[in-house]
DNA sequence: AATTTGACCCGTC
DNA sequence: AGACGGGCCAAAT
């Protein structure tokens, strides 16, 4: 399988996600068919060979935001999520799978 | 040609 | 919450 095809894949699994949704570095390699090709999705998104990427809806797995705390890019990417309805708290954003109970509800520090 | 460097991830402790 | 080891691997040194 030709590298060039590999990028392509991811590149367009990248593209496939939705304004005011996120998915992990992981999830997109997974997505376009290259589990455990996380950092290769990284490296895509890096490079200005694919400009105009929504590279601001790629997240680590943890659900926080890749690049150091007070960063431009950090930054950016926060307003970015912001202007699609993704709240973002303390670099991490809340992600679809948190359960909402009783108990988080009144104890929650947020 | 060998080594280091990343917008990473996961299980385990 | 964090640390550590192993996996991943194209590009840059």
């Amino acid at each position: 399988m030709g590298e060039k095809i590999i990028k392509q894949k991811i590149v367009d699994a990248i593209r496939a996600i939705q304004a005011g949704d996120v998915q992990s570095y992981g999830q997109v390699a997974a997505n376009a068919g290259y589990p455990g090709r996380a950092r290769l999705v990284a490296r895509i998104l890096s490079d200005s060979e694919y400009p105009d990427l929504p590279w601001h809806r790629v997240l680590r797995s943890s659900g926080c935001i890749a690049f150091p705390a007070g960063s431009d890019m950090f930054d950016e990417q926060s307003r970015r999520l912001l202007a699609e309805g993704i709240v973002v708290t303390r670099g991490r954003v809340k992600l679809p799978d948190r359960i909402v109970d009783m108990d988080s509800l009144l104890w929650a520090p947020d």
